[in-house]
DNA sequence: CCGGCGGCCTTTGTGCGCAATGGCCGTATT
DNA sequence: AATACGGCCATTGCGCACAAAGGCCGCCGG
C-alpha cells in the first residue's frame, strides 16, 4: 500500500524528513534528477527545496553538488554550546510568560510520557515535543526559530542520547525538574535545570559515539 | 557610471542589499518579474533567491506573494532578547578563545574609529565589522551563523541607532570596555559589558522610534 | 608501469512558456 | 447606494529543454 510515486507533500518537508529519518545520511549526495524521479515532480521544486536547506546548512557544497553536510567532532561541540544557551534562554522566558495552560500541558507530558519509557523511539518523540513546548511557552517567535533551526542541524547527528541504557528515566526526571521550576516561575532555577539537562544529553550522546566508533 | 542592467553578482545578494540599503523597504511587495526584469535575469534564480530570503523570514507571504517582513513593536523585542543574549555567548566565547591578533584587532577598530564619530553612515559600518569580528573571535561556527540572521533581520528596523545624539560617542566606550574585558580574559566581565551595550542600543533605538512616529 | 592529457558524459544553471490560482474591478440587482 | 457575483488579468507554480561546466575514465606517451 505504499505509493511512493505520489507523496504529494512539498519537496522541502519530504526531504527534510528523509534526513531526519536517516535516509539521507551525511555526506550522501543529492542529485536533483534522482530526487525527481523519487518524488515525483521536476527538477524545479526540487533545487528550491535543497537550496533552503543549503541555506540553512543542512546541505553543503562538494564541488558543484550537494551533500548531506556532516558535523565533525568540533561542530557538534560547538553547536551544543549554542544550543545550551538558547534553550537556558527559553527556559528563562517560559518561567516568566508561560501561561497556566501551557504550565499544565508541559505536566502532563511529563506525566505521560513514563509510559514511554523504555520505548526509545516513541520517547524520543515525546521529547523533542517537549522542548518545542517549551520554546513555544517562552512566548519569542525569534527564539523559536532558532532554536528550530539548532534542532534541524542535530538532525544530523545520528543516534539519539536516549537511546542509552538508563537515559530516558533520567531525562524524565530532569524534565520534571524544568516543569518545577517553570510552575514555581523561577527563571534561575529554570535555565539552570534545562542547561544541566542538556549538557547532560550532550555528555551521554558523546560516551554513545565514543563505543560506536570503537 | 551605473550599469543597472548588467550588475552581475548573484540574485541573492543584491536583492538582500536593497533590503539592506532601504531600496526596498518592509512592507513592499517583490513581484518576481520586476526583479527578473531589473536585475537582467530571467525568474528562475530571482524565485530561489526570494524563497531563500523566505527560509530567513527576511520576506513573508502576504497572500500568494511575497512582502519585505516588517517588524511589530513586540518582534523588536523579542528580537533583542535573543540578541542580546547571542552577543553577549558571543563575547564570552571570545574572552575565552580569541587569539592575541584577533584580540588585536578589536583594540585597533576602536582607535581607529574614533575618527568616524561624527559620521554616522561610515560608524555603522564600522560597528558592523566589530561586532562581526568579535562573532569571529568566538571560534564558533554556529554562533557566528546565528547571529548573521539576527543581524540580516535588523536590517528590516530602519533606522541605526548611532544617528542618535551623542550615541557615537558612548558606544565607543562601550566599545572600549567589552575589549578590555576581553584582553584581561575576563568572561563574565566580556558577557556582560557586551549584554549591557546592546541594551543601550535598543533603548535608544525605542527612543528614535518614538520621536519618529510622533 | 605510471603519469599526464583530452574527450565524453553526468549534472547543474538558466531561460522560457504554459497552466492554474487568486485578487481586483466592474457590473448588475436589490 | 451597497453588496454580491462573475470574469479578466496579474502573478506565481511547474515542467521542459538547452547550454555550460566539471569530473571521470581511458588512452597515449614517456
Amino acid at each position: 500500500m505504499s505509493q511512493k510515486t505520489t507523496p504529494q507533500k512539498d519537496a522541502y518537508t519530504m526531504i527534510l524528513e528523509a534526513i531526519d529519518v536517516g535516509t539521507f545520511r551525511p555526506g550522501d549526495r543529492l542529485v536533483e534528477s534522482d530526487l525527481a524521479d523519487r518524488l515525483g515532480m521536476s527538477r524545479t521544486p526540487i533545487r528550491e527545496a535543497l537550496q533552503r536547506l543549503e541555506t540553512q546548512s543542512l546541505l553543503s557544497r562538494d564541488g558543484r553538488s550537494l551533500i548531506v553536510a556532516s558535523l565533525d567532532h568540533n561542530q557538534m561541540a560547538e553547536l551544543y554550546v549554542v544550543r545550551t544557551e538558547l534553550e537556558g534562554l527559553a527556559a528563562r522566558l517560559a518561567a516568566r510568560h508561560a501561561t497556566a495552560e501551557e504550565v499544565r500541558v508541559l505536566r502532563d507530558m511529563v506525566k505521560e510520557d513514563h509510559a514511554l519509557v523504555d520505548k526509545p523511539a516513541a520517547l524520543s518523540r515525546a521529547n523533542r515535543r517537549f522542548h518545542k513546548q517549551i520554546h513555544l511557552a517562552s512566548h519569542n517567535r525569534f527564539l523559536v526559530q532558532q532554536l528550530d533551526l539548532v534542532h534541524r542541524s542535530m538532525a544530523l547527528m545520528a543516534t539519539t542520547s536516549l537511546a542509552a541504557e538508563g537515559r530516558g528515566e533520567k531525562a524524565l526526571e530532569e524534565h520534571d525538574a524544568i516543569v518545577r521550576a517553570i510552575e514555581a516561575r523561577d527563571e534561575a532555577a529554570a535555565y539552570a535545570a534545562l542547561k544541566s539537562h542538556i549538557s547532560v544529553a550532550f555528555v551521554t550522546r558523546l560516551k554513545l559515539d565514543s563505543q560506536n566508533d570503537s
